[in-house]
This record gives structure tokens, sequence and C-alpha cells, in this order.
RNA sequence: GCCCAUGUGGCGGAAUUGGUAGACGCAGCAGACUCAAAAUCUGCCAUUCGCAAGGAUGUGAAGGUUCGAUUCCUUUCGUGGGCACCA
């Protein structure tokens, strides 16, 4: 009897899903654990084997979870909104409606292929109105909340009305506008208008004008992680800066909470740093300082106040509002001047020459207020507008780009920290000893630091301040492919739909470019946007004549002025929300998908809770990560979930990169000699070998060629055309690796594919070694490698061992298809154990021996610590020695294998289904009869040893090995390693000066 | 520039707490079985000296701590990733 694995496997898939083995209830009496893969993005090219390796990982860890008697949540879904399907509607016409719903048909086929446990009736896609709608809803939630800075948590937005109306703002100053002031009988006196706008301002979710990256090109605003050195990260099309109406999430108030989280949850060193650095707190102060002339003063940021006595100038950003009312009518021109070509410079040209000093001085002169010196104002570029106030005080000696630009600008720079500056280049060291620093002088940088702060606040002109590099996070995209926003507009008012109007479905459109001005598709859609009575039937209850229809938005709670009353022009919002939209909170519906009331019960919150492992790459370490972790703060904050990490321990997996193949095409020009032209398809490009393709420049082997290309057309032609050859040099092709085993180019094949080609110089044996190269695994390459075609090959089992067996899953490395025969071979080793290709069945109900128990429960306890470790390349190493010792011991007894099946089963649950099935004892690794108390458990007793091999090492070098019992003295250790041949001789005749003896690990003897 | 990873045979990698470096697999070499091939099995496989026994060297490089270092410390080089006028 054979492994018929195509036969297993195909038997094994259809059973698990007909019975609905993966089925997963909320039981809530069974303890729990959530295992979460990243959901892919379903784009066109379908997987390539870089896909799975998280998706395999993840499998194993949820099955052999489940063994151990949990209750397992493991699914998966599609994050099936983005740009992607949408720049192919404009491209090719088609709807992305239609291309995402083909894409994740493929995505399933192939993921279906491998074996997964996944739980297809939890689901999700985020383009499916029975999921958005509830994406619609917590937007609704975050719009209808404000961030409470004093309790420190999320409200809903009438907790604050109440505020306002009993005591004004004076307690929660306005984040948006923070010179507001108002009483509470000044907010009863003013108009509802006046009060949305300035609601607006508080709300979590939040409309105002601000500087997005346009994106000419693509006719849409980009996301800041969606810009790379100024251009789009698609297309490469520049990007500029341009004021628009935007929705924003107000993360900023969650930047501390953010930071403060990473302490709780098991991430990577390396992507809690990318949230630190994104998040960029940085601790300092802010003030002022008096404008000579001037009754308003200049503010600034600094995170070194110690260095005051060290400020020769102040830089403010060239968009600063007090630029114009400060400059001197003597330099108004040059102002000026510096303007216009800052304006007329491309944030692309701005980043492309970072560290280039520019700037203007305006004239004006502002008082260090700390000894009254007068010291110039300027402009620059380097000083930006939207961190801090958007100015600085500039300290050359210790500031290398203030440095730089009092250079530049003739400034005398004041030296507060003596030998530590050499005047060549500033130093920003906080151990100097300060000088020239008036009440500061003597101090050590560090301790002065918490000085000058005191006296700031003491004189007060200023106090300390918190800034973070994170802004607020821009959650309005002008495109179509996304979540429409469950918003209206009303005389410059936004208001929410109330939840039974979600979802605000899509509208089907035809055309895809962008609306006018910049705004998305959905504007161009008249009849959708503008909302007049009658103007659509299923628009109905918005009816102004009937009082009974007015839009209310339930969740602002009754008595709430946000209801459109009726009358005046109402207009949808057109933009959509962003592609983190829907990734933001689909673990949570995972654990509820069917729930038509809420987007997720508590109860059910509270049971999965944290997702226990997050699988998945680094590339979305500040963006999926940092706002499904605001999102959870925000629904934690208000009560609807119990846990405000949504991750506890996230696994990074690496990249699988392509190894991409080549083939050297010669290029030569041929000249023919008969006036009769020779058709220009009769003779091949020519492919010429590596080795022959690096020397080409040496005319030897150059030479060498043209004789070939000679001998070929006198071969093919009776009368050869060919008057002279001339090379003018190579060029290398990617081919594609599928016809190519190892490097070795398939010729036939590539001939087949390639008919008008032909090889020269090769070897005698006619074999073509290509050239190698790692690169990203894509299409264009062609070093994509289709899981398909390898489990078609193989089988998924051996295809899911192998992908784990190729290294440590956090590490990235490149594929190679060649070792997967190894991992196959061992699944045939492994059923030889129970049936022969001759003898058939040769499994035994014998009793087996101490040899064969220990082999098998030291693959027990080696199992279970690499599957905890998630060491799965480990782990099949273990799986291979078990099965080459029990060959070796001629084992085929039962009572051995059918635990090792279990232990394999979470890697290879096919072959460990069918096994198990024909040892008959009725119970399954897999599924229904797969109850937990089965999965081996590790007897420690079985291992114990009474003697044990010991590595004798002279002075640290290992000479010899000893077995010694276990249960000795140290001095009968020494005594009897001193007696040893090989000792005595290294010893020669002398005494040692000492021995080292660790039980259970070495001997060392010192001479 | 700053931060974080990482560097081990021809290749992927192992060595979990400082204790026999190179497990396991690929590739390669030699052999068995076979008419032959496939499949399978057996042996060899870091470098170097040596017929061998047995030495010497060896985890990017240079130092250090230690009886003992792939592992800890310092310096330095290479590779990959992230951030980058953030005051």
């Amino acid at each position: 009897m054979e492994y018929d694995f195509r036969k297993i496997e195909q038997e094994w898939q259809l059973r698990w899903k007909e019975n609905k083995v993966y089925k997963v209830l909320n039981d809530y009496a069974k303890p729990k654990y959530y295992v979460l893969d990243m959901f892919p993005y379903p784009s066109g090219a379908g997987l390539h084997v870089g896909h799975p390796l998280g998706y395999i990982a993840s499998d194993i860890y949820s099955r052999y979870k489940r063994l151990k008697g949990f209750n397992v949540l493991h699914p998966m879904g599609y994050d099936s909104f983005g740009l992607p399907a949408e720049q192919y509607a404009l491209e090719t016409g088609q709807h992305p409606a239609v291309t995402t719903q083909k894409n994740i048909a493929t995505f399933r086929s192939q993921l279906d292929k491998i074996g997964f446990s996944y739980d297809w009736d939890r689901e999700v896609r985020t383009s499916d109105p029975g999921y958005y709608k509830w994406t619609q809803w917590i937007f609704l939630l975050i719009f209808d909340s404000w961030y409470n800075q004093i309790t420190n948590k999320a409200e809903r937005i009438d907790s604050l009305q109440i505020i306002f109306e009993s005591e004004g703002n004076i307690h929660h100053a306005s984040p948006g506008d923070k010179a507001l002031q108002f009483s509470a009988g000044q907010w009863a006196s003013f108009a509802e208008s006046r009060q949305q706008e300035i609601l607006m301002h508080y709300r979590l979710a939040f409309s105002s004008y601000g500087e997005v990256n346009w994106c000419e090109a693509l006719g849409t605003v980009l996301a800041n992680d969606e810009v790379v050195n100024g251009v789009s990260e698609r297309g490469g099309y520049p990007v500029e800066k341009k004021k628009m109406r935007q929705w924003y999430l107000r993360i900023t108030d969650y930047a501390d909470r953010l930071l403060e989280g990473l302490d709780r949850i098991e991430f990577s060193d390396a992507m809690k740093e990318m949230q630190k650095n994104w998040i960029g707190r940085s601790q300092g102060a802010e003030m002022v300082f008096a404008i000579k002339g001037h009754a308003q003063p200049l503010g600034v940021y600094t995170t070194r106040p110690d260095t005051i006595f060290g400020v020769d100038f102040m830089v403010v950003a060239p968009e600063h509002e007090l630029v114009p009312m400060i400059t001197t009518s003597g330099q108004k021109e040059e102002i000026e001047k510096y303007l216009a070509y800052v304006k007329s410079r491309s944030e692309r040209e701005r980043l492309a020459e970072v560290k280039q000093i520019t700037g203007c001085f305006t004239g004006a002169y502002a008082i260090n207020p700390f000894n009254g010196r007068e010291i110039p104002v300027c402009i620059a570029e380097y000083v930006l507008a939207g961190y801090g106030t958007g100015a600085i005080m500039a300290v050359p000696c210790g500031d290398q780009r203030d440095f730089l630009f009092a250079n530049h600008f003739k400034i005398p720079i004041t030296n507060i920290i003596g030998d530590h500056f050499n005047g060549e280049e500033a130093n920003p060291t906080k151990e100097a000893i300060l000088q020239h620093s008036g009440f500061l002088n003597g101090l050590l940088m560090k301790d002065a630091i918490e000085v000058a702060v005191n006296k700031i606040e003491e004189l007060r002109i200023g106090k300390r301040k918190i800034n973070y590099r994170m802004r607020d996070a821009g959650f309005s995209r002008q495109r179509y492919w996304g979540e429409p926003f469950p918003i209206v507009w009303s005389d410059g008012i936004a208001i929410p739909l109330g939840a039974e109007e979600l979802p605000v479905e899509l509208p089907h459109v035809d055309k895809y470019g962008p609306g006018p001005n910049g705004e998305g598709p959905l504007a161009n859609m008249e009849d959708w946007v503008h909302l007049t009575p009658n103007s659509s039937p299923e628009e109905k209850t918005m009816a102004p004549e009937d009082p009974g229809n007015e839009i209310k938005n339930p969740l602002a709670g009754p008595g709430s002025p946000l209801f459109w009353k009726g009358g005046g022009e109402v207009k949808r919002e057109t933009s959509t929300m962003p592609g983190y939209a829907g990734s933001s909170w689909y673990f949570l519906r995972y654990m509820d998908p069917g729930n038509n009331e809420l987007f997720c019960d508590r109860k059910a919150s509270d049971y999965w809770g944290q997702v226990d492992i997050y699988i998945g790459g680094t590339e979305h370490a500040v963006g999926n990560l940092l706002y499904s972790r605001l999102w959870t703060k925000i629904l934690f904050d208000l009560g609807y979930v119990g846990h405000d990490e949504p991750f506890k321990k996230l696994v990074n997996q690496g990249m699988i990169q392509g190894s991409s193949r080549f083939v050297y095409r010669l290029n030569c020009k041929l000249y023919f000699g008969s006036d009769e032209e020779i058709a220009k398809d009769s003779y091949p490009l020519f492919i010429i070998p590596k080795s022959v393709a690096d020397k080409i420049d040496n005319s030897t082997i150059r030479r060498q060629i043209e004789q070939e290309i000679e001998m070929y057309f006198d071969a093919n032609f009776d009368n050869s055309p060919l008057r002279m050859v001339r090379i003018e040099g190579m060029s290398p092709l990617h081919i594609d690796v599928n016809l190519v085993d190892g490097v070795e180019l398939n010729v036939e094949a590539y001939k087949k594919k390639q008919p008008n080609v032909d090889f020269l110089l090769l070897e005698e044996d006619g074999k073509y070694i290509c050239g190698v190269e790692t690169e990203k695994m894509s299409k264009s390459k062609y070093n994509t490698v289709n899981p398909n075609d390898l489990v078609d090959k193989y089988g998924a089992d051996t295809f899911r061992m192998y992908e784990m067996f190729l290294g440590p899953i956090e590490q990235s490395k490149p594929w190679d298809t060649k070792g997967i025969e190894g991992v196959h071979r061992f699944l045939r080793k492994l059923w030889r154990l129970f049936y022969d290709d001759q003898k058939g069945k040769v499994w035994t109900d014998h009793k087996p021996t101490d040899a064969e128990l220990k082999v098998l429960h030291r693959t027990i306890k080696k199992i279970d610590e690499d599957t905890e470790r998630f060491s799965f390349n480990t782990a099949v190493s273990t799986f291979m020695i078990c099965v080459n010792d029990l060959a070796d011991l001629k084992c085929h007894k039962k009572e051995i294998l059918e635990p090792l099946l279990f232990l394999l089963s979470p890697y290879a649950p096919h072959i460990s289904a069918e096994l198990c099935s024909l040892l008959g004892s009725g119970i399954s690794p897999v599924g229904e009869d797969a109850p937990g108390s089965v999965y081996p458990v590790f007897n420690p007793a079985l291992l114990v040893e009474s003697f044990k091999e010991y590595p004798v090492s002279i002075n640290g070098k290992v000479r010899t090995n000893i077995n010694i019992a276990l249960d000795i003295t140290p001095a009968d250790v020494e005594q009897i390693v001193l007696q040893n041949d090989i000792v005595q001789k290294w010893l020669e005749g002398k005494a040692p000066k000492k021995i080292i003896y660790v039980k259970n690990k070495m001997v060392n003897v010192v001479i």
C-alpha cells in the first residue's frame, strides 16, 4: 500500500468540510485561545509561496492548542477594499466588486488546498455591506465621542454638552482651537450651528480643513505611509500639499496610552521601536520670547531649556502667522522672495535636499527673557510649521542645523559648553558644565534642564510641555472603493445618519475617475449625493414634510440637536474611508460574525478577549497595528469591549524572497551577403552561458562566439547567407523559475515557450546553468512559485512541513524549491513504518521496548517545547530524527506510532488522520473524534539515565569521552578522570591545577 | 545621521540557561539492490597537516571577561529593515 497523498488529502478535506469539523462555537465554558492571521488583500496575482508561511504557522499552533483542549478561534477573511482594485477598474472598466469577488475565489481555492483549519462560517470581507455597516457604525460612535483629558478616556459627546451648559469650556480647552474660551452663559447663547462647529473641534472623529498629500496623477489623497520620498508609493507620482476638507481621527489624544500599552504586550523590540518612533514623544518646554516693538510674543518649543543662554537667533517656519506682522519694510522684499522660493519647491525637492540650509532675516529682534539680549528673528525651511509652535530658539553650539544656519548667515556663536564645542560642528551633549549661562552657570546640562524649566514656570513665561511627532490620522480618501461615510452635510454642519440608515451602501458607478475639485468619484453621482424630497424612492424616510421621519442619530441620545429637520440642501459626504478602517476592528467581528444588533456582543468579546497570537508581516507595523490599537482603546473607553489592547502577542513572519533565474541573451548584429534578405524569424536569438557572458568584453571570447554563430549558419543553411557578425554585448533576462531545476535550465521546456532561441557554447553535456539573484517575489520577475503546483506534486502535508522547515518563522529567506524532496521523503518513510510497498501492513500490537518509548517521549518533549516557542523548523527536524530512529529500531508498534501521529497532526493533518484511521482505534487527531485527553503526555521517568558519556576537556579542549555514573561524588569523578589514559597522556606526569565538574554537562581538567 | 535586526560548511539552517560547534535537510561523492531506470538502503562529507594514529585552525574581524565564549562585554566591518530637517 503506497502513500497516495492526492487521494488521502482530497478525501479528508472533503470529509472535514462536510462534517464541519472546524466549526467554532462560542462555548463560554471552555478555555479559549485566539490565533489570528493578518487577513490578506485579495490581489489579482493570487497567492505565492510567501503568503502561506504565516498561515501555516498559525494553523499548526491552532491545531496544537485545540488538541490540548482549548476552544480555538482561528478565522480568516479578506481586506477587500483598497486602491489596487480601483486602479484596475480605471484601466479596464471592470467593477472592483467583480474583480474582488473573482480574486477572493482564487485565494480561497488556493487556501483550501493547503488544508487549513479555518472556520469559514466566520469569514469577513471588509467590502461586504453586512460588514461595513458596522465599520460605519463604529465611525459614528467615534464621531459621537470626545477625549476627556481629566478622566483620561473617551466619553460620549453629550457629557461634554452637559459640561458646557454648566461651566463652559474652562476645564476643557478645545483641541482644535486652543484660544477658544466661553462660559456657560455664552454657550447657551450660541446658535446651534456655532455649537456644532465647536463640538466638531472636540470629536474623536472630526472634519477639518487640513493639508493633505495630494497626488494629481492618482487624483487622490494619500496617507503619509503611502508617500515615499515625496512621491506616491504606488506609481511614483509627485505629491504636493493641498488644503482640503478631510475627516480625521484624533489619535494624538491617545499618544501616551498607545506608548504605555506597548509595555503590556509582546511585540518584538523592532516593532515596538517603530511604533515609538512613529508616535515620537518628546519632553520639553514651551516658552515665549518678546519681540521688540510688537505686542504679540513668539512662542517656541524646546527640549533643551538648559541651553537658553546659548540662543543666538530665532527661526520660525515660513508659513508662521507672525511672519507678515514682524517683517520690517527693509526686509520685506527679501522675505517675499524667499517665501516665493519655498512655495515653488515641491515636497520632493525639499526632501531631496535635506540639510541644505536656506533662510532669510525678517528684520525683527526677539528679546531673551533671561539676559535681555536682542537676537535676530529669521525664517527657514528647516523649521516645520506643523510641529511644536512652528518656531525654535536656535542654539548653534548645540544643534547642527542651527550651527550650519549661523555659519551660513555669519551670526556669531555663543559657546556655553566650553571644550565640548570645537567650533567646527555642534555638539548636542547633555554632559557639559554650563558656562556664560547666568543662573545656570556651573551646572551639568542634564541637571540644568529641570532648573531652567522651573524658572520658566516661575517667571510665567512658559511651561513644561510634551510634544508628539504623530499627527491626527487622516480618515477620508477621495476614492471610490471604500466605505461611504454615514454623514450628510447641511449648511456646513455634518449630520450623522441614524443606525437604522446603515449600511450606507456604496452605489454602483460606471466611471471611477475623480469628481470635480478633486473630490472622490462618488461626487459624480448627482442623484446619490443630493438628498432632496422624493429624489430617490428608497430615501423616502428623509422626506422633510413628515416630522416623524427626521434623520435622527440614536447614538446621540434623546433631545440631541443633531438631526436634520428638513429643508435646505442636504448633500452626502462623498469621500470614503481609508483602507485601515475595516481592518481596525475585524478581529472583533470574527468573534460574533452573524450579529445583526451590534458589531460584536460584549459577552463574545469578553470570552474571546485579546488575540493571543497575531501572525503577520512587518509591513503593517505602523498602519494596521497602530490603528487597531486605537480603535480598541476607544471601544474600551466607551464600554464596548473589556480589554484595551487587541493583541497580546505578535509574531512577525519573515519575507520569503524570490530566487530569480537568468539567461544571458547575446546582443549582436548579423550582416548578410546575398541580396535576398533572409527572414528575421529564420535565425534565432542566441543565449550564452553565464561564464561566457561574464567575459563578454574579452576579445578572444568574442571571436569564439562569432565562430560559433558562423558554424550555426553553416549547419542550418545550404548556402550560409551570413557575411559578418558583430557582438555588442549581452543582456540578462529573467526566466520563469518553474523552468529551472535548481540552477539548471530545462532547455527543452524553455525552447517550447521561446521557440526562437538557440544556445551557444554549452558544456558538452548540453546543460545550461542559470544566473541567480535574490529579489522580491513578483510576477514581473518570473520568480513566483504558486503553492498549487507544489501541493499537486508533493501534497499539502509535504508543502506545509517544507515551508516550516525553511528556517525560523521570523527570518526572511529566499525560496528554494529543491529541498522539498527531503521533506516528502520523510513522510514516505513515516508511511513505511505502517505500510510497506511490498509487504503491506507492517504495524503491530506488540509491546514497545524501553528504547522505543525513550524515542517517543524524547520527541513528545521536544515537539511540545518547539511548538510553544514557534520553533517550527526544529520541530520538523525532531520528527525526522524520530522517524529515523524508529526505522533504525525497526519499530512498527501501534503503541508508539499512534501517539506520534497525534504529535504530527498539527503539522501534517492529512497523513496523520489517514494513518490513525487505519490503525483502527476510532480516535482521530483531527476533528470531531479528537478529545484533548489523547494528546500524548511526556513522561520524564522514561528518559532517566544512570550514566552519561561526559566530554572531558583539557584546558577547555575536548580530548576524550568517559562514561560516568550520574550519582557519584565529584571526588569519585576526579578519580575516574585522572586515571584515564588520554588524560594521563596530556598531564605528562604533572598534577592538574584544577578540575571542573558540572554534573550532567562536562568535565574540564586545567593543567 | 539615528534606531532595530543580523553575520556559523557548497546551500537552508541547529546548538533553548556560558559547557562536545555544524543536529536535521539539500547538494555532492562512493557503494548495495536492479537487465536498466526510478524508488530504497549503506557509508563519507568545515578547512588543513598526516598513510594512519593523531594534531592544528575554525561561528564576519580585532580585543576582553572566564577553567571554558557561536552565546557575555568593548571596538570595528558587511548585510537587511525602519525612521529621518521633529527643535
